[in-house]
Formats: C-alpha cells, structure tokens, sequence
DNA sequence: GTGAAAGCGCTAACAA
DNA sequence: TTGTTAGCGCTTTCAC
C-alpha cells in the first residue's frame, strides 16, 4: 500500500523505488519502468501528505474568494487553476461566503495550516491584523483585482478604466452622466469599487463635468441590483443622458430597466459597463473588456515563481480596452 | 516552530502540547489555556501534513467539475463549501477545464493522492476505467446531478422535470413544442442533457404529441448557445408555439432570440427553462427552479457522513417545483 | 493529568 | 546506479 511493498516486491530499496516513481534521471530507466509497473498492479497511490512532511511542499495553492458567484471571480478562478494544473498543483479553495460568512478567526487559522504553498487572494484587501496573520504562514501571496498595501497585485488600473469609459461617453458628447457600482457585499471591503467610482468623478471632473449625487447610486455588483439601480435613475426626475456602470452584469440590469421605463438604448441614454461578459457580447453591450482569466493565469505564474525562490517583483497593469457595440450612442439633441 | 518549540517553552511533553491544542478533555484547563497562550505568542501554525500522515485523514474533500463556469456548478460549489467549511474540512477543486482540458491520467492521478478524504463529483458520468482508478483511494464518493452508476447521487429527477415543464405547456394547450439542449460540452460526457431530452420526448409522447427532428436543437447549455438555437427556430420554417428549454441560460436566449425576430413572448412563442437561475427571475422567466446550493449541502453531509463511517444510504430526489412567470402563456388561438 | 516512545509514508543526504 | 539512515511534525498507545 505504500512505497514499501513496492520496494519489497521489486526487491529494491525504498529510496530507488521513490526516486523511480519521480522519474529521476539517476535511476536505471530498466528500473523505473519496473518499479512503475509493479505501483500499477499493486494499486499504488502516493500519500501527499507524507511527501508534504518530507519536502516541506505541499505542491498546492490557496485561492481566497470573497464570494464565489460573481463573474469575475469565477473566470479569475478559471485562470488560476489553469495555470496550477499545468504546473501539477492542486488547487484549495478558501471561499469566505459573503458577509454572513464566517471570516475570522478559525476561518483563517484553516488558510494558515500549511496546507498550500501560497495565496492568492481575489479581490481582498486585508486589515492589518489579517495580513499579520497570514503573514505567519510566510508563504508568497499575490491579489487580483487588488490593489492591496503591501501585497503585489494583478489586476486593471481601475483609475484609468474609468477614464477609458468616461472617455468614450464625453467623446460622444455626454456630460450628464450617472454611475452605477456599489460596495460588491457590505463588509467584504473590496477596494475595486471605490476606486472605480473615485476614478470616474475625477475623470469627470477632469472635463469641467460634475456629478449629481443622485446620479451615483449603488448597484451591488449585480444584475437584480443593476435593474434596480436603474429604475431609481429612471423614475423620475432628471435623467442622465449616459450611465456608466462598475461592472456588466448591473449594466445589463440597467439596460433592462431602461427599456422597462420605456426609453430606447442608446438614443435616450446610453449604457457603457465594465468586464467584458460573455451576456454583454450577445447583447451588444458596450464595455470596457479585461480578461480575468488571464490575470488569473499570471497571478498563479507569479506565484508559482515566487514558491520556487523567485523574487517578488511589481506586475504591470492588466490590459483593458474600450469595446463599443450597441449600448452607447451620441445624446439627444 | 513546531509543537515542540511550544512543548519546551512551557515545559510540557509534545503529547500533552499536542491534547491541549486539540482541547482534549484529558487535559487540565489551566495547561489548555497556557499552550493556547503560548501558542499564539509563538506564532504557531500546526501542519495538516503531519497531522494528516498521523492520522491519516486530511480534513478535505474534493469537488470535481466538468467546466467551473457554469451556473449550476458554481451554486453548487458553493453549498458543498459551506457544508464544509462548517465541519472545518478544506476543499480542493479538480476543475476538468472542458473538453480541452487534461481530463487525463496525470489529472486523475491528482486526485487520488490522499489529498483529500472524499470527492463529490459535479454531473460526471464515470467510464469504468475512471471509475476503477478513483476506486484505488477508496474514500466516498458521491455525485450531484448524476445518476451515475455504482454511485450516490444527489440531484433533481430530470425526468421528472422535464415531465413538469411538458405539463405545463400542455396545460396551457400547446401541441408544438420545441428543445433546447445540449450535451454541455463535448466529450464531458455529462448525462443530464439525455436525460432531460429523453424525458421530454416521452412526456410529450404519453400526451399522443410527437417531436419534430428541427425542434431538438443543441444550445451548448449556454446563453449564446440558446440565441443561436433560437435564431433557427424563429428564422424560417414552421414554428413551434413553445420551447422547453434544458436550463435557464439557454432560455434566456432564446427569449432574446424570439424577440430579435420580432416575436412577442408569450403570445406568439411561450419559453420555460429549468434552473431558477437569477437573471430568469428578473427577466419574468417561467421555470422549473431547483436548488444546486442546497443539494451541494446534502452531498458534502452525506460524503462526510460516510468518511466518518456512516454507511452510504441512498439520497431521495432532489425538490424541483414550477415557478410560473412571465415567458409562459396559452398559444396565439 | 501528563510523559515516553513508536510510528504515519515519504524524501534526502551520505555512502557504497 | 542503488542502499542506509535519519528525519519531516504530528498523533497515539501505554505507562506513570
């Protein structure tokens, strides 16, 4: 049942029969495929864990999510595990479960149990007694979405994506324009919404264009609150000629809502998200598209780096680009 | 570093180090305080290595998925997860990745490595050798969405279901309905599909209807898919005055689709999906809703029910009940 | 209520 | 190219 019988079997040494299993250059191939023949027969199955103790690798990583039904935690995850598999690791997943979740102590004591060789954290930003904590394990940790004090992090400059949409709406002549993000889960202190917002007053304001405080309202990062969102904006009372919303998934919400309140898209106002999903690509949303799949990839490359002794360094950016399809149009004259 | 660095500084043996942490009542409660004390000055973090090899189990489970984005997949990651995380298990996600992925001797081996005490299978249908090769770890199994045979499952009866959706349809007087499937991805292998297609053409055939071979159309179990699908419905030809549709994605599709072709829902095309998807309930869409979440919940109990030496019992089916919206309604007279 | 000692199944020097 | 010998950090009899 372990490396033993093998060895017992094959006659050979606990020691070669592991080198052999490993494929290791230093053993006789004749052996190796011995040793490889006799495992299958005997229905051998390598023990992690003793392999864990032995090495001090666990050859698995932790992901970090605040919540796991969101669109773009769910491809970034896709990239993440992309990348593991390729390099042979195993994926843990530490889902904190929204605001009712139990995130605290026990919770991360779990993270901390040297069960995996590093971290990546979606979308978090840790308190100080958190990164503390976790720093215990000292294991390389990186997040995506971030950004994060102290941590490195991949992810789009939220800044500049703000730009980037209120660019396109300004371009085209908008100056009456609503945001619609939200705090994604109370309590779950992600960054990414705030500096989406912050990037677009500024943007605005870069322009000599203000922004109602009526016209900045919270969506929840999610579809039902992108409708609902919209139907505060369109309800009465003055109108944005443009929104431009923190993610696709509310705005597809706001675009329902606008043809619910019976105004057409783009011609009454205009509708621009952020993302690039998959809902929006059939539809004809206009968003600023990232690829979430590919900071996940990157993240766990760098991560991975950093677990075979590579030094840390600074990642760029994640690219995003302006994708202009249906949803967005000049303002009424 | 380890229990022993504890076990000196507080003058205590490694075993009672070891009792106290575990807050074993064997042990005096003043010593449990002190180590714990001790302990989180130190910085310990115990190794679930060491522990897992002395023990031999590694409080985790896996959770095996085709694909991870997916709908149903995520929901019901999620409840496996919470179910774990309550009886403080980790879990490891073996993601296939579709059928571009390694679905693979190197991946299956993965799995196998006592990483994990249990895995619960996400709607994979098994080949025998597969089936023999997971059978090596011998740890519980059990699959959601199944049925697979030789295992547990957990799960909606697809027959079921789709007997309820064909129902009422009919109820409502339509004779010409149409599919929309799909065999999720090619080459996962997945069951549900069938089984959802199987039922459907029975059902309508216990009611004397026939199904036309136009009318059973592939929608990749998609959004896109369920546009496209239903784009050849509506883009010629005779026309059903409803679509049953394998889930809620794909519905929403092809609601989508019939009003692009200039089709009012219900009236001139009726459209039920079956999930309960979150989007389907803001769009007004008619259902057959089930909850992945909680059947991820009953799996993780029974999986580690067994790990903990319950004997495997089989699963009642899981509740899947019609949700009447907006997309349903009596064909044009 | 606590301690001593023997492993769990593997890897990693160091020898041969 | 292969064998020997120690552990890795914990749990667990069995004593005390």
């Amino acid at each position: 049942m372990g490396i033993q019988e093998i060895a017992t079997v094959t006659g050979l040494s606990k020691s070669t029969v592991s080198r052999a299993l490993r494929g290791m250059s230093t053993v006789a191939d004749s052996t190796i495929d011995q040793v490889r023949r006799v495992a299958d027969e005997l229905g051998y199955v390598p023990s992690s864990a003793a392999a864990g103790l032995a090495t001090g690798r666990q050859r698995a990583v932790g992901v970090v999510v605040p919540v796991i039904d969101r669109w773009f935690y769910v491809k970034a995850l896709g990239g993440v595990d992309a990348e593991l598999r390729r390099a042979g690791y195993d994926l843990v997943l530490y889902n904190l479960g929204g605001p009712g979740g139990d995130r605290d102590r026990a919770f991360r004591r779990s993270m901390l149990r040297h069960r995996v060789d590093a971290l990546v954290l979606l979308s978090l930003v840790l308190d100080e007694t958190e990164r503390a904590e976790l720093e215990l394990a000292r294991h390389p940790m990186i997040v995506i979405g971030g950004p994060a004090a102290g941590l490195r992090n991949v992810g789009v400059d939220d800044v500049v994506v703000a730009g980037i949409a209120v660019d396109h709406l300004c371009g085209l002549g908008h100056r009456d324009v609503a945001y619609v993000g939200g705090q994604d889960e109370a309590g779950m202190n992600v960054a990414v919404p705030w500096l989406r917002r912050d990037g677009f007053v500024d943007a605005m304001a870069a322009r000599g264009l203000g922004v109602r405080d009526e016209w900045v309202l919270d969506g929840r990062f999610s579809f039902a609150g992108g409708v609902d969102a919209g139907a505060a904006l369109f309800g009465g009372g003055p109108r944005p000629t443009a929104v431009f919303c923190a993610s696709d998934e509310m705005a597809l919400g706001v675009v329902l809502a606008a043809r619910r309140a019976g105004l057409a898209v783009p011609e009454d106002v205009s509708v621009i998200g952020i993302d690039g999903h998959e809902y929006g690509e059939v539809v004809g949303l206009t968003t600023v598209a990232q690829d979430p799949e590919a900071q996940g990839r990157t993240a766990a490359r760098a991560v991975l780096a950093e677990v075979d002794g590579a030094a840390a360094r600074a990642l760029p950016a994640a690219p995003a680009h302006l994708v202009v399809r249906a949803t967005t149009g000049p303002p009424r004259a």
